[in-house]
DNA sequence: GATTTAACCGTATATAATCTGGCATTAATG
DNA sequence: CATTAATGCCAGATTATATACGGTTAAATC
C-alpha cells in the first residue's frame, strides 16, 4: 500500500489540477475550477484527494534569492575517506544542519555527495568550506561556482508524462 | 533603482512572512496575520508589497516526485568543444529546451555545464543522455546517478540571515 | 511643538471556501 | 437486461476569509 491511503489513477483533471497548483500555488479555488471545466466543490474535493494522498506535499511561495542575500550559488563535490556506513551516518546527519547547504545527494560516480549551496557573494564562500572540511569524514572536496543559472524549474513537466515510462499510481 | 518599485528595507516582521510564506503558501491571511503578530489588514499590505516589489516571485504546490514519476535525479557534467559565445548561446538555448533538464547551471571550474535532470528510473537515462549529447557544441559529459537524497530545501534560511553579509535591500 | 507621514486597527462589504443534498453517469450485480 | 450501488458532478446555502475604508496612534520632519 502506498502512503496511509489508497490511491486511484490520476485523470486528466488532476493532472491539470497538479500543473496548475505548482505554477500558481495560491490561485482561488473558483479560478482552479473554471481552468479545469470543473465546479467549485469536486475541484476542492479532488485538490484535498491529493494532498491527503501525498501528490501534493504542501504550498510555497517563491522568493527572490537575490534580492533576500543568496545571489550565489555552488556546487561541492565531497569524498569521505572512508566507505562504511557509519562515516557515511555522521556525515549526513552533520551536512543536513548547516542552513547554507540547500540540497545534498549522494551520488554514485567519482565522489561520493554532491552538495549544493546558496550564499550571500563569494565571500561566504570560505567560511562554508571550513565547515564543509570540517565534517566528520570528508577526505577531499572541489568547488564549481555557479557562474549563470540557465534554466531553474522548481515544477515537473507534469504535460510531458503522458507516454511511456513509470505511470503515476 | 531596482524592481521598477522603490524598495524599502525589510522589518523583522516582513521576513517572518516571508519565512512563513515559503513554508505554508497557501495560509490564510488571517492566520498569517495571527502568526506574525499583526492584525490582517497591514498583514494582507504587506504581502501585497513583497509581492509588488519582487521578493515574492509567486506560489507553488510542492508536489511529490516520486509519485508523479519523476521518483530519480541525475547530475551531468556537461564540457563544449568551444568556449566561444555563439557556442554557449546555442547549447543555452537548446537545453532550456528540454523538461527533464530541471536545472542547468553555468560553472567555473574543470567543466562548462553542470545539469540536474529528473527522470521517471533510469532506464529513460539512456534517452536523455542521447539528446544532451547531440545538443549543439557539446564535447564531452559525466554523469552521476543519485543514489539517495540526502537534503533538499526549497527554501532560503531567512531566519539565519540576520547577521553579516549582504543585507537584504 | 505643529505637521506630515507611515503603520496599524476595527468594521463593513465583497468574495471565496465549504457543506449539504440531489442528479446523472457508470459499473457492478442479480 | 433490469436493478442497485458507487462515483462524480452541480447548485444553492452557510460560514469564513479577503479586501476596502475610515479613523487612531506614533514617529519623523520641519
Amino acid at each position: 500500500m502506498n502512503q496511509s491511503v489508497k490511491a486511484k489513477a490520476l485523470d486528466r483533471i488532476d493532472i491539470s489540477i497538479l500543473d496548475t497548483l505548482q505554477k500558481e500555488g495560491r490561485i482561488a479555488n473558483v479560478d482552479l475550477a473554471k481552468k479545469v471545466n470543473l465546479s467549485a466543490s469536486p475541484c476542492i474535493d479532488r485538490v484535498k484527494r491529493l494532498e491527503k494522498e501525498g501528490f501534493i506535499e504542501g504550498y510555497g511561495a517563491r522568493l527572490n534569492s537575490s534580492k533576500l542575500g543568496y545571489g550565489t550559488a555552488a556546487f561541492i563535490q565531497v569524498t569521505l575517506d572512508r566507505t562504511t556506513s557509519d562515516v557515511f551516518d555522521k556525515f549526513r546527519e552533520a551536512v543536513v544542519m548547516i542552513p547554507q547547504v540547500a540540497e545534498c545527494h549522494m551520488v554514485a560516480g567519482g565522489f561520493d555527495y554532491l552538495l549544493k549551496l546558496r550564499l550571500p557573494n563569494m565571500e561566504a564562500y570560505r567560511s562554508i568550506l571550513a565547515q564543509i572540511v570540517d565534517l566528520p569524514g570528508v577526505a577531499q572536496t572541489h568547488t564549481y561556482v555557479v557562474i549563470e543559472q540557465v534554466k531553474n524549474d522548481r515544477g515537473l513537466p507534469l504535460k510531458h508524462h503522458a507516454d511511456a515510462s513509470t505511470p503515476p499510481l
